[in-house]
DNA sequence: CATCTAATTAGATAATCATTAAATTTATAA
DNA sequence: TTATAAATTTAATGATTATCTAATTAGATG
């Protein structure tokens, strides 16, 4: 499992010293002495935390004479805060039951909705995640009426208690198809709306 | 200096007890009793790490009777990864060539702040121009504690330096979303939050 | 060779931290 | 009220870790 890798990445960036070290390596390579100077620190300290950052392949090291050149290697960084997210937001290796899948979906749901509505029903923000941004469409959009005909007006009126960004928000009903439009007419699309349910398993 | 806000994130992800809390969240809230069987430790152990993660601001909390449940705050998450890798590496986002537009901004930004500010740091009006209104509410929030809860009252002698229509500018904080409110209690929007700081460096 | 310089290692100390058992708090239910 | 269930706090322990000083290694140069 690549947890632990996870953790050494983040054991590594955890600590003030070692992230001041590669603030400065950002702006080039520097060399022991150099460091322990700016950092106000002894040579072994810088010792001690080079090894660990090397440890976690964030810096690269060149030798000229008798001195040693740090250098960053903004490739591993990039790519492990970016394995880290991963391993969270998505879930370590699957091991999830799947015995009640329904009841799962509904607690997430729930949670979403908790997380991105205020008390009074507003939305905080739009959701990045895609999966997210579908729940709270379809939480807003469930308030209207089935099979009604919407006037564009009443529906922006119908957007903004829970969001300033009418334009947008109406815009992302249609993208997604929890409605269609006609002539300048909204209604909702019940069909396509339980179609999405099933798709975000 | 936000050096510590980037630490402290960091620690906060740099244990696997942790990782494997939010990886579990990751799937839905779970209360203290479940995680700590899943992850086989004792409930004081998840009170311990919970509190951590909380002062991290990467978990949310629900109170329901005697139980209460965890879920993940992985807005928050992804941004700060991301703000870290631009503290140390700029540009590791693949967004080179936007310095021009990135100073750009702040030139406009700058310009603004002092046309509807007075040199004492008061608010001469309220900008009709939304564009405009929207950096004057940004800048008057980012002096406000992030993560911390403030009551009604606080809000209002905090903006009352700047603005004697306090309630009007409370409430133009929630429309755009810099504080959201829950039981009377008020509080930064997180996104804002590293929005400020990764703009500090 | 002898010497100088930069870096590393070894050992020691103090601080931080994860974990647990036991006691306590908090909120519900009977 | 009393009983119960979940969570937190407290205090202790063992492990890890950041940092230093002093000694040592590795290369370079005279």
């Amino acid at each position: 499992m690549q947890l632990d890798k996870v953790v050494a990445y983040h054991k590594a960036l955890a600590d003030p010293t070692r992230i001041r070290m590669l603030i400065l390596l950002a702006g080039g390579e520097r060399n022991g002495q150099t460091l322990a100077e700016k950092l106000a620190v002894t040579p072994a300290t810088i010792t001690h935390h080079a090894a660990k950052l090397r440890e976690a392949s964030l810096i690269n090291e060149r030798r000229d004479k008798n001195t040693i050149y740090f250098s960053l290697n903004d490739y591993f960084l990039k790519g492990n805060a970016e394995a880290a997210l991963r391993l969270i937001c998505r879930g370590a290796d699957g091991t999830e039951g799947e015995e009640n899948m329904e009841e799962e979906l509904e607690r997430t749901r729930a949670s979403v909705i908790r997380h991105f509505f205020t008390k009074e029903g507003r939305l905080k923000h739009v959701p990045a995640q895609l999966k997210k941004k579908l729940i709270v469409l379809e939480h807003i959009v469930s308030h209207l009426e089935s099979g009604r005909k919407y006037a564009e007006k009443e529906i922006n009126e119908f957007i903004k208690p829970y969001h300033e960004d009418f334009a947008t928000m109406r815009r992302e009903f249609i993208m997604h198809q929890f409605m269609y439009r006609e002539d300048g007419v909204y209604e909702l699309n019940p069909r396509e709306m339980w179609a999405k349910w099933q798709r975000l398993s």
